[in-house]
DNA sequence: GCCAACGTTGGC
DNA sequence: GCCAACGTTGGC
């Protein structure tokens, strides 16, 4: 079991859209080392769902329900996309700038590598999240 | 709206 | 293969 964390714009994409719709393709990356992670996601796994932007937040926890395979949005053909479900919203959100404030997450990729929109957590930092998001799964 | 970070493109 | 120019992301 793997831990990732998946930035959405809420304005394109919210989290109050993901438990809408039930599951959605988490299409549009057009980024290698997103698309790697994308590529390393497992069924089953887990996603905190990230508010870009807007909210600058960690909203919820999604999970991995169909393994990368092919974006038709992508005219190219060289990216794909994951499928991905709700699981259970925080309850409390986790702002960015809670998670910049706390020593142990200085090394978190959030913070390190503020651009990437699919990227890994750690077991560690997952389960400080889910501590400071107030939430069991 | 600005700007830093960073990826990509294209000229040489 | 280097690097300047440019585009995009995303925090503030």
């Amino acid at each position: 079991m793997a831990y990732w964390l998946m930035k959405s714009e809420p304005f394109k994409y919210s989290w109050d859209r993901l438990v809408e719709d039930g599951r959605t393709h988490w299409d549009g990356v057009r980024n290698h080392q997103a698309a790697n992670n994308l590529k390393a996601m497992k069924n089953g796994d887990l996603a905190f769902f990230y508010h870009s932007n807007e909210g600058v937040e960690i909203v919820g926890i999604a999970k991995i329900v169909k393994e990368y395979y092919p974006d038709p949005s992508d005219a190219s053909g060289k990216f794909g996309m994951v499928d991905v479900a709700p699981v259970k919203k925080l309850a409390k959100p986790v702002p960015l700038k809670d998670i910049k404030a706390d020593p142990r997450l200085e090394d978190i990729a959030l913070v390190r590598q503020s651009r990437l929109s699919v990227q890994p957590v750690g077991e560690a930092h997952w389960n400080i999240l889910l501590d400071m998001g107030e939430t069991k799964l």
